[in-house]
DNA sequence: CGGAAGATTGATCAGTTTCAAGCTCCGTGG
DNA sequence: CCACGGAGCTTGAAACTGATCAATCTTCCG
């Protein structure tokens, strides 16, 4: 498969003509990255930012103490690190491999005047930015508005709606999960009991299935609470 | 003072030639806003963006209790709720002049065609924009690694580094301060009194110096904390 | 197969919020 | 012009959420 296929399925590339999308080809760097292996630490130089194209990368801030804040968790034909592109310094945070994975680089340089050229890549980044910048700003009120278990509640009802199901599976460990959730794994785990003892979930390993949609509601919007 | 020159003086239209200034000044609706009023609401549909010209805005997200957590506070110069144009949805917070402001509107349809229009346009927005994600992470960092000590040091490190002096004059009261940190006027109150005691600032009103910036730095980073 | 990583549960502790009260300051209307 | 009322600010005591520390068990990768 040509790496112009690849692309071709990339929303940040939807629309562009297949002229476009041959120049974009022509630019990239196709990158292999193992589980566990650094992509870039917080304060690199940023040089560039990436699509995956298969595997999955975890973003995240570390505290002095070693905790961690998952800010984002791109998978296939998702694009992270593009804020270095344009505020022309260096990488915001960390980014690390969660298994083995498949990346396609463009340098800062020459996709700035990809860019330049092609008002409809231009449109499309501004509308990804946007909307991570949404995603943001949703992060900072779970954080400072709601408690653990309305987090925790939010995000399930998200990954209901995304996959059109009551029945959700979790693709990430419960400690990457907390983390992405700004608690610790203890925490989470407690919570979830809490969650199943008053019948608002079911859960089997990374299965979790959701017989009260609107106990969860509640809980998300913080119209009732954990006792 | 014509439309055109305000235009000019924002950072978000820099470098943009004369032309290009006279096209937008065609599509911006000049407003005048009031101490405490409204502006749009979480959820209004989103019909566009707007540049301070003069006043402070407030961008917050409120909880079902009512608690508020400010994302944003622009100034003269500076831009809001520009989401909105490039998700094509409704606006996700609240917006209120905090005292009376005069603010530029541009229609979401007339601007998107500027945009297109115009390359140093839309890499000024995606500049812009991506110097918000970054901040926005910086307070996903701050809200989940640090405690409040630290946020409130990050932050007058903050405000120290942008007028350039270990003076620091706060210009929005304490209840805004600490919903922009994420607490309550309470707990900030006691912190500012702890930092005072120990020396690491002086506090008169809204003034406030910094005679031990090393001190606030290793608070900011969680290498100290406050006894 | 061994060991590290993930997951769970209990007991304790620290930081922050909540509730309550009192204070100053300032704008506005009588 | 003064008084009133509300907003901003501060301080104290009590309650609570979530983190920490510790132990155990399981799982899965090398």
């Amino acid at each position: 498969m040509k790496i112009i296929d690849h692309l071709a399925g990339v929303s940040l590339f939807k629309g562009l003509s297949a002229e476009n999308l041959e120049e974009l080809a022509m630019i990239v760097t196709d990158q292999e990255f193992k589980r566990g292996q650094v992509i870039f630490n917080e304060g690199d130089d940023g040089v560039g930012f990436f699509v995956v194209i298969t595997g999955r990368i975890k973003i995240y801030k570390m505290s002095a103490e070693g905790k961690e804040q998952i800010l984002h968790l791109p998978g296939p034909g998702d694009t992270f690190a593009e804020v270095a592109v344009f505020t022309g310094s260096s990488y915001p945070a960390f980014a690390v491999a969660l298994e083995k994975s498949r990346l396609f680089f463009f340098p800062k340089k020459s996709f700035i005047d990809s860019i330049r050229a092609n008002p409809s890549l231009a449109m499309n980044m501004l509308a990804s930015l946007s909307m991570r910048l949404k995603r943001f700003s949703r992060m900072i009120e779970a954080l400072s508005l709601k408690e653990v278990p309305g987090r925790l509640a939010a995000h399930l009802l998200y990954l209901s709606e995304q996959s059109g199901d009551t029945q959700v599976v979790l693709d990430i460990t419960k400690v990457h999960l907390a983390s992405l959730l700004g608690t610790i794994p203890e925490t989470l785990s407690r919570i979830l009991g809490k969650m199943s003892k008053q019948g608002l979930i079911r859960t089997d390993g990374p299965h979790i299935a959701i017989p009260d949609l609107d106990g969860l509601d509640d809980l998300a919007s913080g119209e009732s609470r954990l006792t």
